[in-house]
DNA sequence: CTTTATCTATCTCGAAACGAGATGGCAGGC
DNA sequence: GCCTGCCATCTCGTTTCGAGATAGATAAAG
């Protein structure tokens, strides 16, 4: 419907305004402002009408501006300045972000990443204050579903990872205790009911993610130790009285410094993606935007340093 | 075509993020603002493209400013009071116009006119500075058409005035010295020639006008003086040493102190109109319309008060 | 006096922008 | 499971915009 108001002047309009002003004509105003004549005439005289006051004086050899003129081009530079600060400060805010990230991460990929990206995060975005929250994969979903946090390292199995970001690949492997068997380099599937296990609970994601594979397999596994506890669990291993299976990432100190061993599992190989969730309400926040592109950089580092056992995902 | 250009912020964007943020929601600031919910949050979205981040944090309750939010909030409302002082001190502009106008009026005229006129002008529009040039009418006709004056009083005896006003009708008289023949309240144009003239020069207006209506009338005149003052004109007359065909604004003064007499010239009435003139340039200028608006009050209270010997024109 | 050049105002038309209304998705409350 | 409230997206009709053409006015040049 034809809407019917009260005049408001339009930021184009002013930039038309002191545009023929400053040129001295319309002509070539519309040169400079790359604008037909025509648009600027109209304009113009759009303002003249809704201010109720002829603002130029025009002539043969271009226009020059009246008192009411000389108004408007002072306080359309005014206006126009905040819309340029206002721009300028806002955009700054994009290029320098600042303010608090949270982000959850599974105890295990804490192991290898929260130091080197606390430490990133710190350097180079040092506006940013990043809360890193760990825990068991289980209650992060939970809590990245409910909104707890900005940004989220999960876990997936399957192929398809939705809109999350797929930071690294990890297999699976045999926890063994220093000096004690097996002591090849890898482990049928089928063989680790030989060894007994300390393991995390039912509904943990590592847990399930083993379980559903050895069920495929027809295959069963001797659990001895049920702990949501990923330090006590590789202590039981480190003090020999059980094995576990993890990621890499889990133990990836303590294997460089001999106090545990990994076995690699076989037949078949038992994989899982490392991804970075991002809360769909942040998704425009500079912000975790910045620390979101930040973090897959981090985990390329680490991986090509051999600070970490995993695999980089091919780009495409 | 396609317009690509930068993004430049638009007044109605701001106003509807403001409208959004103070009602907590977009659904409420639709019915506040009175527009579809849909468009605010189309609008506010290209807000937060344009400028590369998030202002708004959306959930199910409504929403709340981000950081980037509450710097835009603060920057938009302070754009929107420099719009809205704009807006104010130029349609202050209008309402008290201010500033000079210039009028050029013919020297019959102004003697009973200019007076009259410069009080109005300084008790009605304080702020406006009447600068006014009296003339012949000849070199007045001139200068208005090269744009001198904003506004000018001249004489048509055409019935056809075009966009300019008619201020007032005259009829010219035979301005006679004191005590002089002829003693009747009017004489018959064929009459004329028995008396001797003092007239303005040739191309004069008041000589043409004249001249045009006695030459129809297979009349001759006996022009002795012809002089492009009309002051030395009525001193020729007040000493008795010639007469004159003048109108009465001419001599309105004199006649009344008994110095002329004036004496109706008939069959026919010689008549014009007394016009107010503008030039196009300065039609939307608010101190040239006011002036404009008021020399016709002027004028009929004149013409009322019996201060001036002319008729009103009728209103259409 | 005629022609040329320069400038502004107006008109037409196609493209872009705008907003209303409808609808879908999501989440919390009952 | 249904209802309510809110935001995002889509469709469509209307409005606005600007390009290009053209007309009118005026001063300068020939």
């Amino acid at each position: 419907m034809p809407r019917v108001d009260f005049f408001i002047v339009d930021i184009r309009q002013l930039r038309y305004f002191i545009g023929v002003v400053e040129a001295g004509s319309f002509t070539k105003a519309a040169a400079t402002l790359n604008v037909a004549q025509s648009a600027l005439s109209l304009h113009v005289r759009q303002l003249e009408e809704g201010f109720g006051t002829q603002l130029l004086v025009r002539d043969r050899t271009g226009v020059s501006v009246t008192a009411s003129g000389d108004k408007l081009l002072e306080r359309a530079r005014v206006i126009l300045r905040e819309i340029q600060l206002t721009e300028a400060e806002l955009t700054n805010s994009v290029a320098a972000p600042s303010g608090e990230v949270t982000i959850g991460i599974p105890s295990g990929a804490a192991r290898v990443l929260s130091g080197p990206l606390l430490e990133s995060v710190r350097s180079e975005l040092p506006r940013i204050s990043l809360k890193m929250i760990e825990g068991m994969t289980g209650p992060l979903e939970e809590w990245m579903s409910a909104g707890r946090f900005n940004l989220a390292v999960l876990y997936r199995t399957a192929e398809s990872v939705g809109q999350m970001t797929v930071l690294a690949r990890e297999e699976f492997c045999l926890v063994v205790p220093p000096g004690q068997a097996p002591f090849e380099d890898s482990i049928r599937l089928a063989d680790l009911h030989a060894f007994p296990l300390a393991v995390p609970m039912r509904n943990n994601n590592v847990r399930r993610s083993v379980a559903d594979v050895v069920a495929q397999h027809g295959c069963v596994l001797d659990v001895r130790f049920e702990v949501d506890s990923l330090s006590t669990i590789i202590n039981i291993v480190m003090e020999g009285k059980a094995y576990s299976i993890l990621t890499p990432s889990a133990i990836q100190k303590e294997a460089s410094q001999g106090q545990v061993r990994t076995v690699k599992i076989i037949d078949p190989v038992i994989t899982r993606s490392v991804v970075l969730a991002v809360n769909p309400k942040d998704e425009r926040s500079p912000a975790v935007s910045a620390v979101r592109k930040l973090i897959p950089k981090v985990v390329r580092t680490l991986i090509e340093g051999k600070h970490w056992s995993a695999t980089v995902p091919d780009r495409v």
